[in-house]
DNA sequence: GTCTCCTCTGCAACCGTTTTCACGCGTGAC
DNA sequence: GTCACGCGTGAAAACGGTTGCAGAGGAGAC
């Protein structure tokens, strides 16, 4: 280990070339004679060189990388964001960087600067927070293209691209109406994201519209463990005909609570979650759930990224993708007593 | 958006001095004057000026970044391991750069050359393959500390970190024979992972220790289908008193599928998991499952590549970790006639 | 034969830091 | 008064690539 690195000057000289020359035949960008790229392309192999990343990032003021940060990458939701934020780059030779908040508003000032400093060509970002994390993205923002996903920051002029959460929830509540449901509760997350209040709202609106009945909407945190203890309180209420949750982890502790209570599912009650993680086929029994439009999200994504890249000065856009119900057995189609 | 990046060249301009003083008063490396380093300060508050890391890095030669390639992000436990390591590099302020192989070599071999070019201190990788994997890796390794981990790689003079599977399959096993369980089944994977194949091994030898009837091995790949497809088929055959798994993605399915048939877990079939995963908690039953020392495995990694980078010709090493059992609902202590 | 044009090559500057080296200056020892 | 020393500072080189510019040389037009 540890020999020194062998550069491009190294090269050049084996092949009897200027580096300038060594550079361009290897880069390929300006041509050569075929002569003169077989010496070097020989002595390229020969040395093992290969570019140094950084140094070529320096001059060409790219890094053919983007940087995403998210609130928790353990959080399956996250995971698969990045996941398919990573298979869409690797599509187009770039990669990606990630980094982790862990749902602080100041980690994730910080790792807005770190990918900064370290010259992404964009920025992906899952807010952690509100209001309070926009200084530092919108500082960021006016040094490399950004986007928000999934969560909506009100007040930045950012670029955007997420779920139409309403309509996630109008499918939910027209599957369910369809299905004899008469009552519902909601269980959900207290935090001020864009997407637990989009949800919750929207729940409201559709239960009016169809004059179902609300008999509790629990509001805690986006936890397997809330979920149960959302669970107990309905059980220790009134328990409706169907139970939506605002996110699969809390369907999840839902489902396992009112198992252990005998409760039937779906008979009984029915559960809907939302996200649809990998996770709803192994739950039993499988939950309904609403799809987001991942890889769409992230080729959109990566879209707005090039876009402002190429016009700084475009005015920001706001792109909300069409989610769509995927139904299992915890709330089948069936009428409820059909 | 699109102003010119500020530069230390900028600040000490403003702050009368020249680029290198004021480089060592903002570092703090070299001791300037009291005047000139809070003249310095201000500039660079004023210019809104930060460190540019990709100039630095190839100045000083450290990225104070460590990379890792894990065959798959979206996978669990590969993205329990990622953040763990994460958080331990945090801790002495260094970054992670993440990277998925997507289980190819090729891939993998492209992303370990990636991060070599980057520059990074230190290469962690979980292989995605066996001995082709070597090559890529022993060919980083000779440039940069790198460490294995969790699965090792036969012939190659690489620091490793893993856990112990023959101590966490003779805790599966103890169990399960000290709870009364005369016969077991086997469900894991073909793959020629060193994981794999250690446990497979391990499951062998305490069963033949303990003399317990062996009724089936079923070896297929790591996936929820497959521990569904392993069960239907000792459901076909013969059950036994258990049901030992090699990976908890490959349990769920199982459990999923004795469910639907009505067959009773831990009642009639207990069934144990590996690698503890969040997941297992919201199982039903919970999952019984051996516990990797996720934590002192990045803590042991970090350790593995300071003391590479301290002293490259240092002997490999190889730690492995033991394990523990957690205890759940699908395969509790009491005897099973109890 | 001369002029123009075109292709390929080399020199040197550049990206934004850090660091080596040398220097100026003040202090204290002798 | 000289010398050694320590401290803070600046000029310039370095990290390892790419690229603007200019020049060399050959081909083709007249």
């Amino acid at each position: 280990m540890e020999q020194r690195r062998v550069t491009v000057r190294d090269v050049a000289k084996l092949a009897g070339v200027s580096p300038a020359t060594a550079s361009r035949a290897l880069s390929g960008s300006v041509p050569v004679s075929a002569e003169v790229k077989r010496k070097v392309f020989r002595a390229s192999e020969e040395l093992g060189w290969s570019a140094n990343a950084l140094a070529r990032a320096l001059r060409t003021q790219r890094t053919d990388t983007v940087g995403i940060v998210v609130p928790a990458v353990n959080n399956p939701y996250f995971m698969a964001v990045v996941d398919v934020m990573e298979a869409v780059l690797a599509a187009s030779d770039r990669s990606l960087m990630v980094c982790d908040s862990r749902d602080s508003v100041e980690i994730e000032a910080h790792r807005v600067d770190l990918l900064v400093s370290r010259m992404v060509d964009g920025l992906v970002v899952v807010p952690a927070g509100g209001a309070d994390s926009l200084p530092a993205i919108q500082r960021a923002a006016d040094r490399v293209p950004t986007v928000l996903i999934d969560r909506w920051v009100e007040g930045a002029g950012l670029d955007y691209v997420g779920t139409d959460n309403a309509e996630g929830m109008r499918l939910v509540v027209d599957h369910l109406q369809a299905a004899g449901v008469r009552s519902m509760a909601f269980v959900g997350a207290r935090t001020a994201t864009s997407t637990a209040t989009g949800r919750l709202q929207a729940f409201r609106a559709q239960a009016a519209r169809h004059r179902l009945r609300v008999v509790a909407e629990e509001l805690g945190e986006y936890s397997f463990t809330w979920g149960e203890t959302a669970a107990r309180r309905l059980l220790d209420a009134e328990l409706p005909d169907a139970v939506v949750c605002s996110a699969d982890i809390v369907a999840c502790g839902v489902l396992n609570q009112l198992h252990q209570a005998n409760v039937a599912v779906p008979e009984r009650v029915r559960v809907v979650g939302f996200d649809d993680l990998p996770l709803d086929q192994i739950t039993y029994p499988p939950l309904t759930s609403v799809r987001q439009a991942m890889a769409e999200q992230a080729q959109e994504a990566l879209r707005l990224l090039d876009a402002r890249a190429e016009d700084p000065s475009r005015p920001s856009s706001r792109s909300v993708l069409a989610p769509s119900l995927v139904v299992r057995e915890s709330s089948p189609k069936a009428p409820r007593h059909g």
